[in-house]
Parts: structure tokens; C-alpha cells; sequence
DNA sequence: TGATCATTGTCAGTTATTTGTAAGGTTCGT
DNA sequence: ACGAACCTTACAAATAACTGACAATGATCA
């Protein structure tokens, strides 16, 4: 895991540096402003440590361009002892945690623990399939690149289909999933359903499994 | 925005509500540690803050077994000062943040803050969308350069979209993060806030998903 | 104290979309 | 060729959301 860590004096930035190696990090170092600037901006870190007392550019100007350019991996800012208001500043920045020197390194690895652990439970939750694409967090869905509107129950029906894609699904269990289970077995509103959202979707994206139920085709072999 | 407060002293437990209030968050006490973990598991809080000493269950105990049931809302701890194991533990414990008592209001309010835009994903303070830009710091608002003045509730409202950009959500979220859980079902008081605060922000920037909810866009999409 | 103003919830009326139903057509397997 | 399974279309009822007006509330200020 890339680390970026930015601290002017040689000495603490060795040490640091040793123990977080051991730990499993790959350490870049900076001491300069800018440079720690340049380097946020260009390589890719799964976390930076900085310093907030730097020659050159300081540090919280430093945060804030990263924060500005969209560089979002997280932040720990190291603070002089006390100076709680430097803290604050640093947190709205838009450091993700700090710590104050003299520090234990155990700590400081904790804290490295849990702002990683935090970026990386962003995971986006989308479900492909075949050349369609559903989000479940925007509730829309994409063929092909171009957004198709999705009613709440289409929308519904296909997030199950996708969710079993490849399998058959009967009339029963969407009937089930979709309505209360006591519903009237002589509709044919899933039958209306499928032919809406087949509609919206083009053809051979679900196929029909005479007499067993439906299936949502990962493969466009049409 | 919905918080849990849990506190087992009165007088520091009715002076941080009282603040908290005043800015802004719709805040829940607890005292007791079994209760404090059986509202944080039944609601939807937004934030939490724990004290690790309380009688009934202990908060290390309240907060594992959070993380355990997969309640992911980020929970601040506090700690008695110097106490830097206890620290370690609460964070690997799945604590977000930590604040060693006693702390200075203003030293709580930016680290709320901060858990707060980092758990929906936002590294700044800055919540920009479309055109629009919102400081979470001075409760600001500009759209297109031009400050708008939004009223609580407006501001509560859009707070909580902006924190869950580009996702759909629903009137139930947000009337349960505006207002107490309990509120009467049947109202439209969240469209009227939502028509309100269009008339201000211009057309665009809230996107309605019929059947779905809200969704705080980049405001470039038809 | 009383007037004024902003805020916010409620209500009624309107518009737009969604969804179940029914009726008739088509396809498939035997 | 027959029936069952499935598709398609149109329609009407139900539902969701928008809007403007109004009233209650509470803050502000002379």
C-alpha cells in the first residue's frame, strides 16, 4: 500500500518511515512543500502523513489544493502539541485525522488502520449484466452507455433478475418478490411488466423459459 | 441531521445537547449503555458520540456490537484524557474519531463535521454540485457565485442530499433525519421543503425520481 | 407591549406517472 | 391443429409529486 509521508525533520521521517515499511507500507518521503504538493497530485497513495509545519508551502495549503484538484485519498495531519485550533483548521481542510507530537507509533498505526479501512468502504454498488448496467444507488439503469428510466416496479423486477442473471426465474417467485404473496394468481401483470421493461431494454436481454419462467442472459449471443 | 448522544453525566450530557442543537443536529440522548445500543441499532442516525465509560454496558461493548450488526454510521468516542490505549482500542473497534475530555465545543463541532462528509465519501468541507456550493462550515450557500440565503430546515435539507450526492434519496430518509422518527406519516411537508428550496436553487439541481426520492445532481444531465 | 416578519406545517386542487386489468393476438410444444 | 403459455395494446383507477394559499408559531424590534 502506497503511502506518501511529508515531514521536514530528517530524523522523525527516518524513523517513521522504518516502522510503517515494516508494517507493510511503501513509503515515499517528502520534506518540501511543494514537492509534497506535486507528489500528492501526480502519483496515486492509498494515504498521505503530513506535517502541518513545512518550509516552502505549508501544510494546510497543501491539503487544501489536493482537496480542490478532487485528490481524495485520506489524510493524517501531524500537529504540534496543544495547538487544537490548528487541528480544527486541518480537519475542515479536509484531513481525515490527526495526531499530535510526540506520538506513539502504535497509535499512529491504528489510526493509519481505520482512515484506510474508511476510504476504501466506498465500494460502489453495481450490478452488471450482459451490456446493462444497474446502480442501485441512483436507482437508474444504463443499456449500452444511455440512460433508460426504470418504474419503481421495473425497477424492482430487474434488480431480482439481476441479482439471479444466468438463472430461471418463475412467474411465482417474481410474483412473490414483487407483490404481497397473497396476490391474485390469474393476473398477468408480470407478464405486462416483462413486455414494458423488454420494451425499454431492446430484445434478447431477457428471454423467456416456456413454462419455466424468465432469465436475464449475461451473454448477448443473440 | 439525527445524532446519538451517549453520556452518562447530566451536566455534560445537557450542555453538548444544547450546543448541538443549536447547530443544527436533531439530537437523541442515552446514559444507559444497553439502551444507548438499542437505539443505535433500531434508528438511523446520521452520527454518534459515545462516552467508553458507562454503567450497563460498557461503549467499547455498545460499539462492537454496532459493527458487528453492520451499523455503519461513524461514531466519535470519548475518552478520558491521556488514556491513549483506550484510544487504539476504540478506534480498531470501529470507532471513526476520538476526542479526549474535557475538549473545547468548538474542537467536537469540527470533528462531527468531519466524520460526518467523510463517511458519505466527501474529503472536503465543500460540497459542491452543479453549480451550486455549499460550506459546511459557515452553513453558506452560493449559486453561481451569488450567495443564497436558505432557512434551517432548507439548509438541514440540502446538507443531507449534498452529504449523499448523486444518490436517490428517498422522503422517508429525509423525514426521518429532519424530523424526530415519529413523525406523522401522511404529511407533504418534505415536498413543500423540496419546492421551496428549487425556487431558490433553480431548476435542475434536484432531480425528482418518481417513486424513488430526491437525488442532488451535477445538474448537467436532462 | 404590540406590530412585523420569516419560518414551517397543512391543506386543497392540479398534473403526471404508474400499474393492474381485460381482451384479443401470437407462439410453442405435442 | 389444439390448448396452454405467453405477448401486446389500450384503458382506467390508483398513486406520487407539484403548487399556491393560508395559518400557527416564534423571533425581532420599535
Amino acid at each position: 500500500m502506497r503511502l506518501l509521508l511529508v515531514e521536514d525533520d530528517p530524523l522523525i521521517s527516518r524513523d517513521v518511515a522504518a516502522v510503517l515499511s515494516k508494517n507493510g507500507y511503501l513509503v515515499d518521503t517528502e520534506s518540501n512543500g511543494e514537492e509534497a504538493w506535486f507528489k500528492g497530485d501526480v502519483e496515486e497513495y492509498a494515504v498521505a502523513i503530513l506535517d502541518l509545519g513545512l518550509p516552502g508551502m505549508d501544510g494546510l495549503s497543501v491539503l487544501k489544493r489536493w482537496r480542490e484538484n478532487n485528490r481524495n485519498f485520506p489524510v493524517l495531519i501531524l500537529t504540534a502539541r496543544g495547538n487544537w485550533s490548528e487541528r480544527v483548521e486541518g480537519i475542515d481542510a479536509g484531513a481525515d485525522d490527526y495526531l499530535a507530537k510526540p506520538f506513539q507509533m502504535e497509535e499512529l498505526l491504528a489510526r493509519l488502520r481505520a482512515i484506510v479501512r474508511r476510504a476504501s468502504g466506498q465500494a460502489s454498488p453495481v450490478i452488471t449484466a450482459g451490456n446493462m448496467r444497474l446502480d442501485t444507488r441512483t436507482k437508474s439503469l444504463t443499456v449500452n452507455g444511455s440512460p433508460v428510466e426504470l418504474s419503481p416496479m421495473e425497477y424492482r423486477c430487474l434488480h431480482f433478475l439481476a441479482l439471479n442473471r444466468d438463472k430461471v426465474v418463475s412467474q411465482m417467485e417474481l410474483t412473490e418478490q414483487l407483490y404481497a404473496q397473497d396476490f391474485e394468481r390469474d393476473s398477468n401483470s408480470v407478464e405486462v411488466l416483462i413486455a414494458r421493461m423488454r420494451r425499454k431494454l431492446g430484445k434478447g436481454v431477457i428471454t423467456t423459459k416456456r413454462g419455466f419462467g424468465y432469465t436475464l442472459s449475461d451473454g448477448d449471443n443473440s
